[in-house]
DNA sequence: TTTTGTGAACTCATTCACAGCT
DNA sequence: AGCTGTGAATGAGTTCACAAAA
């Protein structure tokens, strides 16, 4: 991990196919799956850059990250070239190009409805902001709530959230309201413009097909847990499991010495050391 | 959707391949994905039978769900013979099965740390009994916070984590608490003999193998929701995607024709119309 | 020599289409 | 007639292993 010392060769940017591409930062296609890790790359890149770390391996940081080195070399080279060989990655160029595949430049403006408890919880959640995100907008039904003044940002009542989403120029709309709400808030996002829709309800929203939906469900998250509990007992005892003296994750040197200050976002990798071999990484979160 | 008629003829139970795999009641194998679907299936079956709903068809099921039914079948195929051919599914038989394979019959104890704007959304969180999970036990590090009643438990100090998992039994823990604390909590779950772990902390918790950790990061749900909008931009003036004359995705016909009073559940779909060809599920919630 | 970037092999997951039961 | 259960085909995602670059 090479530290505090400023310049590095920049990756040469030769352009590979056709000339045409370069309009969009986006290049080639990028998997679902990939976009998911992307979003964790960039948390521990955003950790050793407070950390002073200027250089990192793809091997550093995919032990940081919880993923096998060649799966991150493979899902960074969607981006392009990246690192320069027998060197290592440009810890400042690669967040900033994350950054951008991720469309995360833009300046996304969020609006969420319903502040209970969860809805408190993310408005106050403070790593919004450093992430590209930005809170615009909280609403409520509940009169008691209207008015409400949470970290800077007054209730309003949900019955104006079309307009408010229109006059706000949100682009991601968050519920975190009661079941039964769910769907006419989601029709009022839709109507309000808003094409991005991240849901803590489990209820199946029905939205144009334009619109993206991601559902985030706790109870989903621990019946999978449960299942999986289940399934490591009843192995444990089982027919032919291998001796497991697989070592523990961390092979490589624990990434950041002092730090870890900041805070989080993450994303959804697990791993299930299924009853065979290796351990199951499964991106993703809310999902049908 | 037939309903109010009690009887229906049971699915022949003929077990296929030698005959000691009847020991547990999970015969095959079960891939992750389909483990994640299940749990959604599961909520829609409760939602069907409150409603007095008895018999339904992997058509009705899927749409309600939001999948096609051909993998709905797939995945419950997992499980063993469900159905009955030319009938459909009882909804009391299946929802019984999908439980007992996700092993929510043997009643999981849920133990929770960290009592915050998030930590109480979970801790009160009525969906938890209804799915088979108990909360036991509540931690925190906040003086202030110790002795708090939520729900009838009483907040205890984080110190006392490790014992009071031993004693209440906890199978499953929770970690609500600021990034900083995450890794000493998980830590303190497992010397108590927890072996799943769900936590809302992005950082990567180091944990031995056999110890199942599922992370739900805010964050990056939103920055795949980001990255999906600004693809989907850039793609609308694009050279030269297909005239896109791909049908709408629902091919059957709508769900809910009179009844599907109650609760919500609608056939939405989730899913990003990429780019270029169909619609890319994603399964899984506040995951990973 | 070190470390990236990537074709090629492989594993996991989805979709198709139809045989088999009721 | 109708609907489930599933092999076989397709596609997505991961791992391997090595050539190319610094």
């Amino acid at each position: 991990v090479t530290r505090e010392r400023p310049v590095v060769p920049a990756p040469v940017e030769r352009s590979v196919g056709s000339e045409r591409e370069q309009s969009t930062g986006t290049e080639r296609v990028i998997p679902q799956a990939t976009v998911t890790r992307l979003a964790t790359y960039l948390r521990v890149l955003g950790i050793l850059a407070d950390d002073g770390v200027l250089i990192v391996s793809s091997e550093e940081l995919a032990n940081a990250a919880g993923v096998g080195s060649a799966k991150l070399r493979k899902d960074l080279s969607f981006l392009g070239p990246n690192g320069v060989r027998g060197v290592g990655y440009d810890v400042m160029r690669l967040r900033a190009k994350i950054e951008s595949a991720l469309g995360l430049d833009r300046g996304h403006k969020v609006v969420l409805v319903g502040v209970g408890n969860l809805g408190q919880a993310l408005a106050r959640y403070g790593g919004f902001g450093r992430r590209g995100f930005t809170m615009v907008g909280l609403f409520d039904r509940d009169p008691d709530r209207i008015g409400l003044d949470i970290d800077g940002l007054r209730v309003e009542h949900v019955d104006t959230l079309e307009s408010g989403c229109r006059e706000l120029e949100a682009t991601i709309g968050v519920i975190a309201t009661p079941d039964d709400a769910a769907q006419a808030v989601a029709s009022a996002f839709v109507a309000g413009g808003v094409e991005c829709i991240l849901s803590f309800s489990p209820v199946e929203l029905d939205v144009p097909d334009r619109v993206e939906v991601r559902r985030v469900d706790l109870a989903v998250e621990m019946q999978v847990l449960s299942f999986n509990s289940s399934r490591r007992e009843a192995a444990h005892g089982g027919p032919d499991l291998p001796p497991t003296p697989r070592l523990g994750r961390s092979r490589g040197p624990r990434v950041s010495p002092g730090g870890m200050s900041g805070a989080g976002v993450a994303a959804g990798v697990v791993s299930s050391p299924g009853s065979t071999s290796s351990n199951t990484r499964n991106g993703s979160v809310i999902a049908p």
